[in-house]
RNA sequence: AGAGAGUUGGCAGAGUGGUCGAUUGCGGCGGUCUUGAAAACCGUUGACCGUGCGAGCGGUCCGGGGGUUCGAAUCCCUCACUCUCUACCA
């Protein structure tokens, strides 16, 4: 959530960002903020006034009980009445002032960074990195979704049992290199320096809210209604919420976590074209890396975290390119984010697998996360990136490494699948 | 799931209607002493909102929300969570 001093203070700033990522009449529900904020200071001077005098005759009647002058303190309780009825009306009005800023300012997304470029969507992001090569598959090659069936790895018709659509069953070897991805990834974390964590994949409203899937995303995450929790799309929600309500000491950053879970997204409305086999499921699995940092080294962070997730993927071998994303097609929370894909062969198309985003103050605010810096209090940065996700990445592997032999392994992966092929 | 007991500052733990943002201890920070450290002693130690150039001043916060009262940490309602016993279970 944007702070209402920012828009006071940078209100053009505010509102050029606002129109980079394609928000609607920006000036006026700037305008809207500024009106009922500046309302809402008003009515507090008048309010904490009123409470003021409140609580100087209220003190007076007791000293007036206890010296045993009754028809004083009858006088003065008589006088409270009016200022009473005052109060109340305040701060009613005070609450309205102070839910209509909110209710707008939860409406506003992240502003994008300067460094963001123009667009509305997918086609304006810009390719700022590309790696690897695209092997050239032999005439008969198989998409992901009849090599799985060939070599009975993933079981949809199971899951459609069991669950659902897009709730596959991996069998054997799928099963194995599940757990192999997994683990590579968190081991690649922790070496690097981030502390793994494993959270809930239920989160209460708080939590939901507090990372900016509230209100935004309602309708998206699957939702508990007996216990009121939501189930995580992704688990940058769980582990961001560590540091809900958290005032750090500078000494304890940066913050690194790393934490896999299951996710589970509900793609209400995205279920159609594009969705074939792995590309698009209702729950999979995904390492999640989470950073906090102070706003004067966030990017910098980012720039770490890009690299890291690059240099998994250079590890397993696969071509991928990095999008620098333009603002129309960034997520609501983000100020900016790196998109990587990785090329899938035999479906001849670009797949994402990681996005890497800076919120700067956005989730911070949001989360009341803040630290200590020369005394005063202030929000944090919060950074998070997949680390990866795995159905494209194992979509990917399967029909780039496909071969008359069988599916090839890369090395990297050999320790910790104890099988070379498929 | 049933019965009971709880939720107070970084932690422990007092406080059952008035001067309580809250006794005290621990921890943290600063200082005295010391070659240095420990011990001891002294001081200090929350967040948020408003207002002011500022020192400051005013307001809110004792799990969340609501109520009673001139006045609530303290009484009432409600929700959440924790603990104990019973039941169940990996």
């Amino acid at each position: 959530m944007l702070t209402v001093a920012l828009l006071k203070e940078n209100k053009d700033l505010v509102i050029s960002g606002l129109r980079k990522k394609f928000v609607a009449q920006p000036e006026q529900i700037v305008d809207q903020v500024l009106e009922a904020d500046s309302r809402r200071r008003t009515l507090q001077f008048e309010l904490d006034g009123i409470l003021s005098e409140s609580n100087q005759k209220a003190k007076q009647i007791g000293e007036l009980m206890k010296s045993g002058q009754k028809e004083a303190a009858e006088k003065l309780r008589a006088e409270t009445a009016a200022s009473k009825e005052t109060s109340k009306a305040l701060q009613e009005q005070l609450q309205q002032a102070e839910s209509e800023v909110q209710a707008l300012l939860v409406k506003l997304p992240n502003l994008p960074h300067h460094s963001v470029p123009e667009g509305r969507s997918a086609e304006d992001n810009v390719v700022v990195l590309e790696k690897g090569e695209k092997p050239t598959l032999a005439a008969d090659a198989l998409p992901h979704w009849d090599l799985i069936k060939k070599y009975d790895i993933i079981d949809f018709e199971l899951g459609n049992k069991i669950t659902g659509a897009g709730f596959p069953v991996y069998k054997n070897k799928g099963a194995r290199i599940q757990r192999a991805l997994i683990q590579f990834f968190l081991d690649q974390a922790v070496e690097a320096g981030y502390m793994e964590v494993q959270v809930p994949i239920f989160v209460n409203e708080d939590s939901a809210y507090g990372t900016g899937q509230l209100p935004d995303k309602d309708g998206q995450m699957y939702y508990a209604t007996e216990d009121n929790l939501y189930v995580i799309p992704t688990a940058e929600v769980p582990i961001t919420n560590i540091y809900r309500d958290v005032i750090l000491k500078s000494e304890d950053l940066p913050i690194k976590n790393v934490g896999y879970t299951p996710c589970f997204r509900r793609e209400a409305g995205s279920w159609g074209a594009d969705v074939r086999g792995l590309n698009r499921l209702h729950q999979f699995d995904k390492v999640e890396i989470v950073q906090i940092a102070t706003p004067e080294n966030s990017y910098e962070v980012l720039l770490e975290m890009r690299n890291h997730i690059q240099g998994l993927l250079e590890q397993l071998e696969l071509p991928f390119r990095i999008l620098h994303l333009c603002g129309g097609d960034m997520s609501f929370t983000s100020a900016l984010t790196y998109d990587f894909e990785v090329y899938s062969a035999a479906q001849k198309k670009w797949l994402e697998v990681s996005s890497v985003s800076n919120f700067e103050s956005y989730q911070a605010n949001r989360l009341k996360l803040r630290y200590k810096a020369e005394g005063k209090t202030q929000l944090l940065h919060t950074l998070n990136g997949s680390a990866l996700a795995l159905p494209r990445i194992l979509a990917a592997l399967l029909e780039n490494n496909q071969s008359p032999e069988g599916i090839m392994i890369p090395k990297v992966l050999h320790r910790y699948t104890g099988f070379d092929k498929i």
